[in-house]
DNA sequence: TGACTACTTTAAGAAATTGTTAAGCGGTTT
DNA sequence: AAACCGCTTAACAATTTCTTAAAGTAGTCA
């Protein structure tokens, strides 16, 4: 089995020379940013499997690199942490759901967060076991077949509105902003107005009900039972 | 997934280097030989899942290779591509068409090259999983005659038709791309027309009945009662 | 409340993709 | 040589899908 690569980004040396330590002797293999720059560049060539960011930094806090690490398309199978000071004001951080997979709060007790670490690595991995058929709320997506069958009547949609609703049940809850939405169905290039996603989405809602995917304000769009 | 084993044989070690070294890049478990007597000790004991040959070798040559792995049983599920020399005298070959499963012509470019061996190698799984006579909606077709059958009549297809429609049924259900269809109908080399396809789509759906191939569009075809 | 922002909705026309027909070409058969 | 056959192409038709514009709704903030 290959080695699991984390990246670590925190202001602080403590955190990272301890947090990195206990990681490394579990067996992953680490790589340590001390700001969202860099973080940002390491990511992008190794392409670890999670990252761990605190959210309180200088220069570029954690939420803005976590923003700009889920517009890059290619680090979609990248898992992001927030590392948050207990009690620390959750508000900004609770607005800005859109990116991180999991929380992990400081002061951070090792032993907790390798089996943390653990637990968020093993969900990625179930999850991708699961390439085929996802279900939810009555939905199933075959992508082989390309059609989605809703309370077992199947449903031949636009290529478009496919991509959309695969992308949205690829991780059903999580708020996929409209940048994240653009880069992976249209990619970077194409430039479409800004009403178009509106649009797939009013489709989608008129083909499988109007509950299942749900608006975020000023943030984006999710799929939720 | 188990990677797939391949062996190549030529004669020339620029070929074998330069070959082996793009098939490695992409995951597959490369055997090497560079003449007939080590390709036939090297498959019956690695039984590889492919062997690309080249027709041209001093001693053993290409098809005499071919004709001895053909008659061995223990490799009866090994396909045999021959590598040949674009504009090489193709009399001989053709004679000897017995056992090739596929031919690739040199200077061959590594993309096309491993685009067609993966197209090779599909064909294989997907033929495996239907041994014999796949029937849907009617239709049957008998690869190993060359004919498909419609409620009980015999019907021959031109070769382009016969293979179009061998594919796709190869999973009903399942979408192919057009870039899936070329290249493994006309294989990565041939550059034919954008209408193409669709005329032989024509075709069957004219002979079959105009319901049993499916559009979906902007993504492909696919066969589904 | 009024201004503002973000999203919703509808409908129309642009754009993209596929369908269809007929014709040409190289080979083969009669 | 004439008649076929299979494959490909070209041209245009038909259809589906995508995008945009524009007007509406809802929530937010000062």
């Amino acid at each position: 089995m290959k080695k699991e690569k984390i990246l670590l980004v925190d202001d602080e040396p403590d955190i990272l020379e301890i947090v990195g330590y206990n990681l490394k002797k579990e067996g992953f293999e680490v790589f340590t940013a001390d700001n969202g720059k860099e973080a940002i560049k390491i990511a992008k060539a190794e392409k670890p499997d999670l990252i761990i960011l605190d959210v309180m930094m200088p220069e570029m806090d954690g939420m803005e690199t976590c923003y700009q690490i889920r517009n890059d398309s290619s680090l979609k199978d990248t898992l992001i942490a927030f590392l948050t000071a207990r009690g620390e004001d959750y508000s900004q951080i609770a607005g800005f759901d859109a990116g991180a997979d999991d929380y992990i709060t400081k002061p951070v007790k090792p032993r907790v967060l390798v089996s943390k670490v653990k637990a968020i690595l093993r969900r990625k991995g179930s999850a991708e076991q699961t390439v085929q058929d996802i279900e939810v709320g009555g939905i199933s997506i075959d992508r082989e077949r390309y059609v989605i069958k809703k309370d077992g009547n199947e449903l031949n949609l636009p290529k478009k509105e496919f991509e959309l609703l695969s992308l949205l049940m690829g991780k059903p809850g999580r708020v996929y902003t409209r940048e994240v939405i653009m880069n992976s169905i249209w990619g970077g290039e194409v430039v479409v107005g800004d009403r178009t996603i509106d649009v797939h989405i009013r489709k989608l809602r008129e083909k499988l009900g109007e509950d299942l995917i749900k608006t975020v304000k000023g943030v984006g769009y999710k799929f939720e039972a």
